[in-house]
DNA sequence: CCTTAATCGAGACGGTACGTCCTGTCTTGTT
DNA sequence: AACAAGACAGGACGTACCGTCTCGATTAAGG
């Protein structure tokens, strides 16, 4: 048999209060006990939904997700690339920023998390890399053929930076590392 | 100013409580309670020498930080750096794993963190690969001006790796990263 | 009013539910979580019946109510007390006592049940010995003529005894109890 | 080693707040967590302290415990009984009657709390009687030997009517009860 | 030699958050 | 209607750490 069915309306509340402590207080500040106080549901609701902080960031985190993704195509490998790394560092340098930190510390500490975020965040993005790359590759402009190593060139140094140079992620610095992509990308 | 000196024993004994507690339980479970308990030191004194967890793991980070780092030499930029990228992977895949995922955890939760790993850990590392570069510049190996831009094309994939995708750190992976730095290293 | 009649096999399993949790758990442990899940029956319907504890204990204890109550007519006041005496200190001493607990705690804890409790289960076993006192008083063995005083000659030292001094429920204390009850019944 | 001292003051504020509590909102409403806010206590220093309801209401219990028994002495066994029992039963109609309640609920639930009870409250009490009965037995007032028996004639009735008839402790019902006690007092 | 001052262990303290349990109410769909 | 199932707000539970604070007992260096 069924019983009463969930709330949705209190997964909204739940998620919107934990973004909404994130951006104003940093995933340190984000608590159980907080959320729950904060979008007026019980801690037990709460639990019933997400077990630990992680899971409750990747919930919070499906604002992100659901974006679209824009996907660039100017007809050259390096303004397409230049597109996507430049909005990757925008991105990043937002106040969404207090996310990325999360996602990082948390996938750190434990490969359940990790796993998930790949899938839901970080693969997602990559994917957008391939098509570009694949588009790239038709036109010639390609010759390396590991879309994986290219694309752990871009986010590699991206999510370095985040961790222990935050103020790294200028536009300068943006199209020197395209520019290394770029050389990698060319190269058998 | 006089009075008893501080004991030195207690800070081995309380660096290798930590180092034992991260190995042994990781670092979601490094407590300052737990700490002194193991170390056999009261709370006072711990708190004494160190503020806080992140103070904490950068103390016991020492014990690495005293190693010798190895600085190749074959002649050979391509040689330089595939040992180079080698041992660094060979270095986080093993059980110290559990210290490089603290240093991301907490250097992704506070700037004060991440500044003082990048001075203790980050960068001395990173004046290995300089001095790499200097030489094949000599030799005329190198036509990029631009060494931290291509350290970050081998530490960036290697954190990022750390974080989302762990069994990437292959020493196959090790040969492509190495080439595509190489790539970027020879374009002016 | 009609619909859906209920279900007397619910109220059979949460008696039994209820009763098998005291014995074998105690009053403390009686819940109405546990109830619920013992009997397999929905909260819902056991709070329809049952808005308490209380109730519910009371419920439980019409299983002892339904007990025919042995009236003894030996044509000796001391006999007939000596027996109701000792019958009423075999009950409590029984594995029945878990129950008496639960009444004295809840009866202490509100006059509500007090009350309830009273007319249920005390006033019942009082009105035995009143038939007691009815006959010797024809016989002329009995002078005092408070009926209620001597019951509680009886009962308040029962109760006492479980609650502060179970182990004083013993035959020769019944003997000796019963004998000051007669002085005080044979006194105007 | 000693450790920091626990605070008197502590306890004191404590045993205030169980004590305001009780009076006020009935030994129901005591909950740890409400004395520990109301007396500016953190639940560890008060857990420290008492690890359940019953030990924080003994502790509570123990301004009662304090205070100066009176032990009449009028030369007539009737007399003395009378005041007693009187004195008795006004204690327990005043509004101290909820930690009457409170100490039998808690006793009729846990064998180690009645014990402790018996110790502090119940037997101070019982040891007037005995002091009462000594005298008379001096003068030849008293033929019955067995003080406890005659005290739970006192003390039974008073518990038990605090259980289940509240309004039966009158003055009246004093005067009866003292002369039920004293037929069985006069008898070998 | 003998203060004097910082050290040490032990552990109490006010807080904050944890994750669990129970209460009493409610909302489903099913009988 | 009553029922099983189970979600819900709320409140209390007992525990774990946090960082600070007494205690009494050491331990040197400086007078």
């Amino acid at each position: 048999m069924h019983g009463r069915p969930r709330d949705p309306a209190l997964d909204a509340a739940i998620r919107k209060a934990a973004l909404d402590i994130v951006t104003e207080q940093g995933y340190k500040r984000l608590t159980m006990e907080g959320v729950a106080a904060r979008s007026r549901v019980s801690k037990q609701a709460l639990y019933r939904r997400y077990a630990s902080k992680g899971e409750l960031l990747l919930a919070a985190l499906d604002a992100f997700a659901e974006e679209v993704l824009p996907a660039p195509d100017t007809g050259s490998l390096r303004e397409d690339l230049l597109f996507l790394v430049r909005a990757a560092f925008a991105f990043h340098r937002s106040s969404n920023s207090a996310f990325s930190q999360a996602v990082a510390a948390e996938a750190a500490q434990g490969p359940a998390f990790a796993r998930q975020a790949l899938e839901k965040v970080i693969n997602p993005r990559r994917d957008i890399f391939r098509a570009v790359f694949a588009r790239a590759r038709e036109r010639g402009e390609l010759l390396c053929s590991d879309d994986d190593l290219l694309i752990d060139l871009v986010y590699g140094p991206l999510w370095y930076a985040l961790l222990f140079n935050f103020d790294r992620l200028t536009d300068a610095y943006a199209e020197s590392l395209t520019d290394a992509v770029l050389a990698a990308a060319r190269q058998a």
